[in-house]
DNA sequence: CGGGTTGTTGACCAGCTTCAAGATTCGTGG
DNA sequence: CCACGAATCTTGAAGCTGGTCAACAACCCG
């Protein structure tokens, strides 16, 4: 089993605050899983005790609303952590969770996830800023929902894709989204998002294969009226 | 000056969880500030130096969208604090705090925030569950403003603000939002709210007089398809 | 090579926005 | 207390955006 001390995902969230003994401890209870794409790693409503980071691979938040409808509400990447929010208030997921590629998770149990929160300042002072962020983030998400029109969500949809979560041939995180997908995360319908995509090839804005949009002209997309 | 030991708004956050040190010290230290209907607390864009707590009245956080429209984010009443998030995370302010009437708050500088956020363990995992819970009320917020229709989301603002805020004939909090505020809160068109709003009161969903805004069918309300 | 999933396009319609005009209410100063 | 102007509310009509239904094409996978 590898160890949470070299792990590359532990620099990039709160974890890296650990001292060497939780770290430790974190590391000596945490498993190590495995979900195909398209699994569910928990569901709205479910009791978690504990939290997921992502090791490698992609994920989606998710909740199924009253119409019957997806609406996606977040993606992360390698070292994000799921179940986080729920943990901390000790209720029930909230969302669900999805992954979108295979992915490798590291599960820690709660106790060893809150336990520190209690007793190392340093810790949770930097979860408290994670999450301070994670609600303004929330927050302007929420207005650009109010205020954008599809067209606009779209674009920037498929820039912040393509902006943190496209690797070159080198690196193999290749997150190809369905036009589902996109319009999952946009909030409309799917042939909504197909047509708007249409539009943006015709105009030059971005290219298609398959599933995949290649943006072309970044300037203009991010002047989408 | 009445001290933070007795105030009532005290009972209704994470102040709660302080010390008597160090209570006394934020005591000390505070001032009061008055606010007409009306007047901007602070701008989108501004520095905070300290975090206010809302002793009496209401006040409503909002973000100027690009095509220059008003979106209100969240309505704050007794014991809610204002500009928590930004001192944490140490950035400007993301959104503008105005007074919906006339209003007293307590202004509590940076360092009597943040000092105990870093030493004192009860008060910083309080504040993290706070923070928690707020970011879920976001994203399910976001997930509203995505999926459920401007009548669906007018008829939930109004039983918000109706059970949030409106205090009967012996208290005095009589919150009396425009047509227009509702539907900044919403995200619509002003006179989209109005034609609704007309609609439910033939409906006899509710009744008005002048700008109030009463219940009258809360079941059937609630039901809004 | 089928069969299922996903992408694409057209046509139609409901919901919402916008503009515009008028009615009502509110606040202020005389 | 009234009068006046400003703000707010109300209603109508026109037009656009996006949702829905339907048909078909393309793709993927066993």
């Amino acid at each position: 089993m590898s160890r949470c001390e070299h792990c590359i995902a532990r620099q990039l969230n709160s974890i890296r605050t650990l001292t060497k003994v939780e770290l430790k401890r974190v590391s000596h209870c945490k498993t190590t899983k495995y979900y195909k794409k398209g699994a569910i790693i928990f569901d709205e409503g479910d009791a978690l005790n504990g939290v997921f980071c992502v090791r490698d691979g992609i994920a989606k938040l998710t909740k199924l609303s009253p119409n019957g409808k997806d609406q996606t509400v977040k993606l992360l990447g390698k070292g994000e952590l799921l179940g986080q929010r729920s943990v901390i208030s000790n209720e029930r997921s909230n969302l669900s969770a999805v992954a979108l590629n295979d992915i490798e998770l590291c599960y820690v149990p709660k106790d060893q996830t809150v336990d520190p929160l209690q007793n190392n300042q340093v810790f949770s002072f930097d979860v408290l800023q994670h999450l301070a962020k994670d609600l303004r983030h929330a927050e302007n998400d929420l207005i650009d929902m109010a205020q954008k029109t599809v067209k606009q969500r779209l674009a920037q949809a498929i820039m912040y894709v393509d902006k943190t979560f496209y690797v070159d041939d080198s690196g193999h995180l290749n997150l190809i989204l369905s036009r589902e997908d996109y319009s999952n995360f946009v909030g409309t319908a799917t042939e909504s998002a197909i047509r708007i995509i249409s539009q943006f090839k015709k105009d030059n804005l971005i290219s298609t294969q398959g599933k995949r949009i290649k943006i072309e002209n970044l300037e203009k997309l991010q002047r989408i009226e």
